[in-house]
DNA sequence: ATCGGAAAGG
DNA sequence: CCTTTCCGAT
């Protein structure tokens, strides 16, 4: 019998709870364990997070409100009751250079997602902006992709 | 608060 | 590979 934690994850209502883009289809035929940054979109989906993580500032950028209280629910999804914001953070700065996420120096508890590498070259169709609605979001790629990318300075040679 | 090395576990 | 944990440095 499984045993752990009982998820909460919402597989497919009807419409769709998250698309697919997010769940690495890579190389997993079953099901892999939830990344943090899947579980970070996941709550800023979500309305009745926004006291705690919210989209906040320019695009793809977001705020942790409440630090204590996204580490308690994201050690709730992985079954990690000693979970804090510290611990949480560092799995957040593994992020620096793997290019998802970046920090916005100078604004506390403030992180950006890089939509336009981790996104647009792994789901070059994504409706996301659907789903947050007045969100900062997923964009229509402009004529020569669109994407300003104004980050994407250094890098260690690190291709998983 | 934020960063990132190091070790450990899944 | 992706964190989790611990922790010294900035």
């Amino acid at each position: 019998m499984r045993r752990g934690c009982p998820l909460p994850s919402p597989p497919h209502s009807q419409g769709f709870a998250f698309p697919d883009w997010a769940y690495k289809p890579e190389s997993s035929p079953g099901s892999r364990q939830i990344q943090l940054w899947h579980f970070i979109l996941e709550l800023l989906q979500k309305e009745e997070y926004q006291g705690v993580i919210a989209w906040q500032g320019d695009y793809g950028e977001f705020v942790i409100k409440d630090p204590d209280e996204v580490a308690r629910l994201w050690g709730i999804r992985k079954c990690k009751p000693h979970m804090n914001y510290d611990k949480l953070s560092r799995a957040l700065r593994y992020y620096y250079n793997k290019r998802i996420l970046h920090k916005t120096k100078g604004k506390r508890f403030t992180y950006k997602f890089n939509f336009s590498k981790v996104v647009l070259v792994n789901y070059p169709l994504l409706d996301v902006a659907a789903a947050t609605t007045g969100s900062p979001l997923l964009l229509t790629p402009g004529p020569f992709g669109g994407t300003p990318g104004p980050d994407a300075p250094p890098l260690s040679p690190e291709v998983s």
